[in-house]
DNA sequence: GAATTTTATTAAACTAGTTTAATGTATTGA
DNA sequence: TCAATACATTAAACTAGTTTAATAAAATTC
């Protein structure tokens, strides 16, 4: 049940089978139908989760009612609202299943015990936000400095897996455009070919 | 000469007196000159540092030309390239100084050596770390839903101790536009009142 | 399998932001 | 202190991206 997270972490830290086990037990099983919330705003979030199958967006909705996506996350990626988890403020944000899914949690009271308990588990999590961080700024640039013509190119080269199962709709929200312009885009890429 | 970085690592996590002061003595001073850099493209960043005294600016040039800037740093702040300092690799990034700076710098091999003999050490960088992600989400979801205008409404806000500092090319470089339309922007807002 | 909802496309008018260039004013530096 | 450089503003033509609305196709639901 565990495996693909045993490998996500043996990815980027170091632990002995018995580490790995431990922090591995504190997680529980969920299954998220397509179209169902693991988190929606206002809400505190309870949990950090592994993607194990399926697809989720998280997002924001602003004051005009429009859809921001922060990012997707595909099996053997990590979800949480990173803010409201630990400061254990009322979220801001959505997380929404785009498919039918399976995730594995771990609630805040285990992971501080893991914490506490497993030294090296405080370095995955540094690890891996640092990780997370760097993508992120890397985006933040692109958003800065690229056409959105361009940005769909890019992230269509970048995550060709999540692409080809995303709806225009998602990935126009999540380049920060309308869909009528994504669609005036994918026909100059069309007509250049 | 590190009061400043005590008080700021006694914001973030609990040490005892030796290891803030073992932590401490890991860091060495230096004074950087206005428009001198701590760090330039293709250079790996060997460092990570605190500033004690002075302003920074963290900015990548794309490849028309165009400067964006990631972030500002003045007293009180960390400064580093997390992606080129924790993989080795050279950076795509220019860290330099906007005014006569005093920083406290610290080698890759210390801080390693911390994290090895000073275990809540990781901790502060992992608590960190989750801050600076949790601020750039929030401005990645204001650049994706706010207008330029409002964004310099609320920069000028939040900020208003570094704002008073910059340039108009300086905050519209952070901003995303251009300084001519910056320009427009505040003539629009001066008109308004 | 018919009805409803969601998705993608197109067109046309619009707006936020860019580009280039000129001008005046502050700052800086030797 | 004077020349050079950096900064802020304005104007005008332009372009990237939005808005609204209509239509067709695809997917979902009962």
């Amino acid at each position: 049940m565990t495996e693909l997270l045993q490998k996500n972490i043996a990815d980027h830290v170091v632990l002995s089978t018995t580490e790995t086990e431990e922090f591995c037990n504190l997680f529980e099983q969920r299954f998220i139908k397509k179209k169902s919330f693991l988190l929606r705003e206002g809400e505190v979030c309870k949990f950090e989760g592994f993607v194990v199958k399926g697809l989720f967006r998280v997002y924001h909705i602003d004051k005009n009612g429009f859809e921001q996506i922060l990012y997707f996350a595909i099996e053997n990626w990590w979800i949480t609202d990173i803010d409201s988890f630990t400061t254990e403020t009322p979220s801001q944000l959505y997380i929404e299943a785009l498919e039918d899914s399976e995730v594995l949690l771990i609630s805040k009271k285990d992971k501080e015990f893991a914490y506490s308990n497993l030294p090296r588990i405080e370095k995955l999590f540094r690890v891996m936000t640092q990780k997370t961080h760097v993508a992120l700024q890397r985006r933040m640039i692109d958003n800065l400095s690229k056409t959105a013509e361009l940005r769909y190119i890019e992230f269509s080269e970048k995550y060709p897996q999540l692409f080809q199962r995303l709806s225009n709709i998602q990935i126009a929200a999540y380049l920060g455009i309308t869909n009528v312009f994504l669609s005036n885009i994918r026909k100059k890429i069309a007509s250049k070919k």
